[in-house]
DNA sequence: CGCCGGTTTGATTAAAGTCAAACGATGTGG
DNA sequence: CCACATCGTTTGACTTTAATCAAACCGGCG
């Protein structure tokens, strides 16, 4: 499922010599997975490719779904999260450019899969892209990291969770996604603009929509950010900014 | 460092002929990673292994350490920790006989292993190991597999811990312990020897060590668990407990 | 016996959740 | 063009949960 859904558009399978030119071109080969294999094996890779369009607040798949692709993000925002019993939901991560989206995958989906904004992915079909895998270990060894990687990660935000203040994560997504927008588009300019709703803000932290809010309002007060409207944060004091989020 | 650490008894590398006996004989084959590997590749993994004693409360590594070496547990619990500045400790893992101690890690370690009981493990040099990887693609694809469970298990505690109540969290910790327990070596008793303190225990369910022996309490007055000293658990009722992990 | 560490229990406090209302931008229909 | 409804956000009042501080408890050991 996920792309004959409503808000989905499938852009098709281009003729494997065009999938190819476009990967060629991609301009996040630099960041993703593709980076080092596809430059020598280009044509295996663009074989099993599919470009894929989003609408934003559309279901890529849902947890539990027969998980038959994998993809990597080209262009937006996605996030995956897992939704509990009680109607919660738990944000994992939202995704840049570059990155992988099917890392811990096995028979199913173990997350559901949103587009945070209107997104471009690179779709691999995950059977064909396993039988890539283990003729070029390489490949494996890059997606290997990958998970390494990421799991590195979810484990530094399950200490921070676990033992920051409201304002501390807040603190710390902010920084995070201002490093990443840097690396991404280095600019001088001092203000963010975020995608993701206090909502999902809120999902991702493990706090509620009010906590988050109040949290904007904190840092607002102490002249660490401002906020034009809730989507434009102004970052007037990055050290104090990161401070708060290391501590 | 590590194995010089003041209680870490090193039983010295075996001739190699005499690790391979000790790998072919090995009780915890079936469990590691060396499982499906050390059949066909007997000699080379065990050229590169040598056996390791740790006493209770010792340190195998701490984070920030030079990673020189990647470890399985066959006998006993290890556990692995990230400290904060503030002093805390956030435990993320127990391991127990099979479990592979070393992933999601880079040059230096991410975080701190400590033996929660007296242990035995298999220790491999990490280049070693990493240049066998890079020979047998298998061998990277099992530790692949093994990251990418782990990350899926974390991914499960992230969001229990950031949404349960400290009871279901508990909960959630006892039957997770049960089951291992029942895995390693099944048994009809329904009690369970916890080897870690109540403390370890707060650490690793981000909770105060008050606030673990309340839950303790609670569980034990609807008749789920009864506590003969602190470290052992009988489960009265289990489907009760599993289903207050699972809600 | 008294000390010590780990554990339990109690009283108080702090943080975030919940419920409720107000706010502000956007979009629709009269 | 304005009244109105809507959605996301902010703010306020109150409640719940777990942290903190403090004391009691318990078993082992010198």
């Amino acid at each position: 499922m996920g792309l004959e859904a409503p808000h989905c558009l499938f852009q098709g399978l281009l003729a494997d010599t065009a999938q190819r030119k476009l990967c060629e071109s991609c301009r996040v080969k630099g960041l993703s997975i593709c980076g080092g294999f596809a430059v020598d094996h280009a044509e295996e890779l663009a074989g099993i490719t599919q470009r894929v369009s989003c609408t934003a607040g559309s279901t890529l798949f849902t947890e539990g779904d027969q998980a038959d692709y994998f993809y990597t993000v080209t262009n937006g925002v996605v996030q995956f999260s897992k939704y509990l019993l009680s109607g919660r939901r738990q944000i994992l991560g939202f995704l840049l450019k570059g990155d992988f989206l099917g890392l811990a995958v096995q028979d199913q989906y173990s997350y559901t899969a949103e587009a945070t904004t209107n997104c471009n992915l690179c779709q691999f079909n995950k059977k064909q892209f396993e039988r890539l895998m283990s003729t070029y270990p390489t490949l494996e060894h890059t997606l290997f990291n990958a998970v390494s990687n990421e799991l590195m990660e979810v484990e530094n935000r399950m200490v921070a969770l676990g033992h920051q203040l409201a304002e501390k994560r807040l603190a710390a997504f902010l920084t995070w996604y201002w490093d990443r927008m840097q690396y991404l588009s280095p600019t001088s300019e001092t203000s963010v603009t975020l995608p993701m709703t206090r909502r999902d803000i809120a999902d991702y932290l493990c706090l509620s929509i009010e906590a988050v809010s109040r949290a904007f309002t904190k840092l607002r007060t102490q002249n660490i950010i401002a906020l034009g409207d809730p989507h434009n944060v102004r970052i007037l004091n990055l050290e104090k900014l990161q401070d708060l989020a290391e501590s």
